[in-house]
DNA sequence: GAGTGGTCTAGACCACGGA
DNA sequence: CCGTGGTCTAGACCACTCA
């Protein structure tokens, strides 16, 4: 299995601080030469990298060394960008789209919604220092919030919610799996499709118990630790 | 994208019912053949089938349809076992091996040991209906529970805790991350390196708050989906 | 415009699984 | 022992990035 090898050849290089995080690695062609070998044979050891997470793809742009990853405590309501910021990074938030469509099945599932039913569809991508790491989509019940689409929504929100409707999250549903990006998700993200990722969806009750919102967030897999604790009760 | 439209014949497919989980698809030459190509482009769509989650591949026996992933709550404390027959699998674990070591790295960092500090290490494998699913890492204090090795490490282990010591899970913090398999993993779990996998890392405290053991999951990431609640408190 | 990554072809050999 | 999957070779063309 030389593409075992390879791969742990490049892991030498990363661990001795040979690569730095962010930065771009040789041209596969030129890697291959290097170890000797064909192009197929070395992308199969960055895969293997990058399933690994060590290393990303960015389309047609090449390889690069993975940064640490954002710890997300998904049983927080800190924004994103607060949660960026106390770990010492850079986020932006880009809004991608936001209109009222008729419910499709996977918010109509998620909100319990009638059949027919009008939601709010918000589209975003996030950045982690010039990086876009995660596509969220919102799907967000308009009798709760009418005319939030008048907001700025490329802010926080969670922020909107508690300062224009005296709103906040009591309690969070969570499901979270790995897939992988495809379309217009890994077009946001600059992947190609078939790019690792996590996926994290969530479904917010407010102080009342009452079911507001839900997100469905397309993370690049080596872009984020989900990190939390539980305190058991019985 | 060739793959890309590979891919959705065959997911299609399975949507339709011609493929039913846990059903081995075609050998790859005749997949090929099928969709006139190449077993190298074949691959490619077989592969981003296998990160969607919708198949898994044996080690050189071929690949099969997945089945329902299991629901895992890392807030709960319920047993594998417990919690594979509530959803109606039929779970078995395996004991790889059980030994007193000297704290690696890993351990000594879950476990806030000291260096040279001796540790319980069991290693076990899960399967649910027959397919192995997760290899499973525990580490354990031994001066919180002494001759531990000396039970039958097959069954729960929280079982043995409650039961043996009188000691119980208070409270967890746990990690997810993806990655993939390798090695010995890949091999208990019949998978070949690079296999796409779910990690869970938890360290565990009792009822004094006193941390007492820690382990290290590793999921065919097809095989589970992480739900939960959350309750904020503020 | 050169170089790069994305995709694809058409083979090959080997070791293992399963009959 | 046959067929299969695991791995690898040595190319090719195209569309895109970036200098």
């Amino acid at each position: 299995m030389q593409y075992v090898k390879i791969k742990d050849a490049i892991v030498e290089q990363i661990d001795a601080g040979m690569l730095s995080p962010r930065e771009k690695l040789p041209a596969e062609r030129k890697l291959a030469e290097t170890f000797d070998t064909t192009r197929v044979t070395l992308r199969e050891a960055l895969s293997l990298l990058e399933s690994e997470g060590r290393i990303y793809r960015e389309d047609r742009r090449g390889w690069f060394i993975s940064p640490e990853p954002l710890r997300y405590d998904p049983t927080q309501t800190l924004n994103f960008t607060n949660m960026a910021l106390e770990q010492g990074r850079k986020p932006k938030t880009e809004l991608v789209s936001a209109k009222s469509i008729l419910a499709n099945k996977q918010a109509a599932n998620l909100l319990e919604l009638k059949p027919f039913s009008d939601v709010y569809q918000v589209n975003r991508v996030r950045y982690l220092d010039e990086r876009p790491v995660v596509y969220v989509t919102n799907y967000i019940r308009p009798d709760i919030f009418p005319k939030l689409l008048d907001h700025d929504l490329a802010n926080s929100l969670t922020d909107i919610y508690r300062e224009h409707y005296g709103m906040v999250y009591q309690s969070i549903r969570y499901r979270i799996s790995t897939s992988s990006l495809i379309g217009l998700q890994a077009q946001a993200l600059r992947a190609t499709s078939g790019t690792p990722a996590m996926v994290v969806e969530r479904v917010n009750y407010n102080q009342h118990g009452l079911l507001i919102d839900c997100d469905i967030e397309y993370w690049r897999h080596d872009a984020i630790s989900i990190e939390s604790v539980a305190n058991l009760t019985r």
